[in-house]
RNA sequence: CGGGGUAUAGCGCAGCUUGGUUAGCGCGCUUGACUGGGGGUCAAGAGGUCGGCGGUUCGAAUCCGCCUACCCCGACCA
């Protein structure tokens, strides 16, 4: 067996296994001093566990699972489930501090609050229905259910509820970095989307939304620290606005790391900055057709089709041989009501028509329609209701009372300018298997629809209200649409992977779980809260989505698990391995984390893995350099078929913080 | 939850259609020799409940049934 490296500092001979080393500069003088200057790690790649490959495994497809794997940061245990080895754990690290260090000087305190929550906790805020099938529960011996909390705004809020109870408390920020879990339907892609993963969560708590101390005030500053934190992280990122979902709340902000692999759509104004996800991004002034809307004559006289088995769009397109842009899509919402209001108003119902290539967006069809609490219609009783649901039109709702109509501007058109003639529609048939063509909005509705609006006739509405019909966006924004910021200003979509995500939640939490506090006039007042998250492992593999090539992944400085690989062409010969611990010395003392690849390997093999892992820079201690009086460096982030320089031994140091910092 | 697919050594795969000695190949691993700056060559090895259970059969990796796990597309998704 070759004589190991870690000889070279006076060890005990009898140790078989090494014993670690002491990578400490050289000193007589012994006296402890402290330091606030972070000594850089040094470690021996013989020494850890980093399993590189060659193949990746047959489950892994997209570039950060295969690349995370190859260079030995991950391992699958399970379905959305890894073991995070050593080199991924410095970066998880690296990440959580630079988070910690900007929450922390945003005025935040970290705690550590239980992944195992009691359910009745979810049941308080209805979270075990909202959240569903999400939720991991836990049975434990007694019978009784735990949660695998998927967050932490019931166990946060309930924890408030018991120490504070004076508005002087306020405001408070508390985050966590922790494990969640999500029993998600589909876990895929590997770190990016997982069942069980490391998170950042903060919960900020206020007795106002405005002024010094509120809300708007802490979200302001999450949004800057969040801007930090990734700007840090050297990830290339958009903050843009969301939808805040699930969760509940008003104001929301994504952050997303671009990247063309990622799954969410954002649009972007190229001239005033605006950006949003798209199921949030408004959409700017639509010119308005010359003649108004619904206005032209029919294109032909209301004919039916028989399309036998073509509920959807693209069936009836290939069917009809007809394109999308000439149909009308109805998509049927409930709206919500409480037993009271049904008692009032009856059932009511929200049908919104966009063009057969365009989707409806929830978000516009409640803010547009006032109702905040709807649902898709389920099938079997919207059928039973009337509407033929695969095949319904907006002629549907003619006659029935409770039912709006919300047809989309771009839907709302009768006659087409471009093209100089009437619109040709297609639509439902409102019948099983059946559409029609050549519908006209005046002639199949029975009226200009605007005008019997005004009227009040048609007898729609919801809630006792006038309108049965509106006109406006309801659909989801695309790419080339008017930006809402800019005029004569068109939308860029681009793709991005969310990576953080800020909620202005109110007092939806609190209220659900009576935190109040009060306040100087003796009133008990609501909590404000907001929301806070970063998703730590998926940080981890997106910055590998957005960074690397066909060798391997290409780490920011501020990421890298090591900022140095030391690659020893022979460790065996005593020159070199004592270069290597001289080097390592000077560079931890620097603050610089150190990996020395002390392999008994052939070069061929060290320089593969050294690409695969993807350290920002290279040092190749060999004897060419070492004539030379240098060390030989390379920079993982360069031209492709840079040749290596040789650097002399005494600027190496600096020229690794140079470049690291550069 | 709907659709599709896969499961054979640590990883990638062949064998299955048409059942039949000891289940193969490449990479990786161990030992040795030669090598030594972009996954080297040669030699000798170790490593398998063929995902599980049941059935058919003299005989099952192979045929049949059930189950499980994992992946992909969709639905879903702070």
């Amino acid at each position: 067996m070759r004589e190991p490296i870690l000889a070279l500092v006076d060890l005990p001979n009898s140790t078989i296994r090494p014993a670690p080393v002491d990578f400490r500069p050289m000193s007589t003088d012994r006296t402890l001093t402290i330091s606030t200057t972070r000594r850089g790690t040094a470690q021996l790649w013989s020494r850890t566990l980093i399993p590189t490959t060659r193949e990746a495994p047959n489950d892994a497809e997209v570039p950060s699972h295969v690349l995370l794997h190859r260079a030995g940061f991950i391992r699958q245990v399970g379905a959305g489930i890894y073991d995070y080895l050593p080199l991924a754990w410095r970066t998880l690290r690296k990440i959580s501090d630079i988070v910690r260090d900007e929450m922390n000087a945003a005025g935040a305190s970290e705690m550590l609050m239980p992944a195992l929550e009691p359910f009745e906790l979810f049941k308080d805020t209805k979270r075990d229905q909202t959240y569903g099938d999400n939720l991991f529960r836990v049975h434990d011996r007694r019978g009784r259910i735990n949660a695998l909390a998927p967050t932490h705004e019931e166990v946060i809020t309930e924890l408030l509820r018991g120490c504070v109870n004076s508005y002087t408390q306020l405001p408070l920020n508390l985050y966590q970095i922790q494990t969640k879990f999500r029993d998600e339907a589909r876990p895929r892609a590997g770190l990016l989307r997982c069942r069980e993963f490391i998170m950042k969560d903060a919960y900020s708590f206020h007795l106002d939304v405005d002024g010094p101390g509120g809300l708007n005030e802490a979200y302001d500053a999450m949004f800057r620290a969040y801007s930090n934190i990734f700007a840090r992280c050297g990830l290339d990122f958009s903050a843009v606005e969301a939808e805040s979902g699930p969760i509940g709340g008003s104001a929301s902000h994504e952050f997303m790391v671009n990247c063309s692999s990622g799954e969410d759509t954002v649009l972007k104004c190229p001239v005033s900055g605006y950006a949003a996800n798209v199921e949030k991004c408004e959409i700017g002034l639509r010119p308005a057709p010359s003649k108004g809307y619904f206005a032209g004559d029919p294109s032909g006289t209301l004919e039916e089709v028989h399309t036998p088995g073509c509920p959807g769009i693209d069936d009836v397109c290939k069917f009809m041989k007809v394109k999308p842009q000439h149909m009308l899509k109805s998509v049927l919402f409930k709206v919500q009501s409480t037993p009271e209001q049904v008692a009032k108003f009856g059932e009511e119902y929200i049908l919104a028509v966009v063009r057969g290539d365009h989707e409806v967006n929830e978000g516009k069809v409640k803010a547009l329609s006032g109702c905040t609490d709807i649902a898709l219609a389920d099938p079997v009783e919207a059928i039973a209701k009337g509407f033929a649901i695969g095949f319904v039109s907006p002629r549907a709702a003619v006659g029935k009372k409770g039912v709006l109509v919300l047809v989309d501007r771009d839907a709302a058109i009768g006659f087409d300018d471009a093209a100089g003639k009437s619109k040709f529609w297609v639509t439902g048939g409102d019948k099983k298997d059946y559409h029609v063509k050549h519908f006209n909005w005046q002639r199949d509705l029975g009226k200009d629809p605007l005008a019997a609006n005004a009227q009040g006739e048609n007898k729609g509405g919801l809630r006792g209200g006038d309108d049965y019909l509106m006109v406006g966006d309801v659909r989801n924004a695309l790419e080339g649409d008017p930006s809402p910021r800019a005029d004569n200003t068109k939308l860029v979509a681009a793709r991005g992977i969310e990576v953080g995500h800020i909620f202005k939640l109110g007092a939806k939490y609190s209220d659900a779980m009576g935190l109040r506090v009060l306040d100087e006039k003796q009133q008990k007042r609501s909590v404000i809260m907001g929301c806070y998250g970063i998703g730590v492992s998926r940080t981890m593999a997106a910055c590998v989505e957005m960074s690397h090539d066909a060798d391997g992944i290409i780490w920011p400085a501020a990421l890298a698990p090591f900022h140095v690989l030391i690659t020893l062409m022979k460790p065996d010969d005593p020159r070199q391995s004592q270069a290597s611990l001289a080097l390592s010395r000077d560079l931890t003392a620097a603050g610089i984390d150190v990996l020395i690849d002390d392999r008994d390997e052939r070069a061929g093999v060290k320089f593969k893995d050294a690409d695969l892992v993807g350290l920002p820079i290279r040092l190749t201690l060999g004897d060419k350099a070492l004539d030379a009086g240098g060390v030989e460096f390379k920079a993982r982030k360069g031209p492709a078929g840079a040749k290596p320089e040789v650097v002399p031994m005494g600027e190496s140091v600096a020229r690794c913080v140079a470049g690291l910092n550069g």
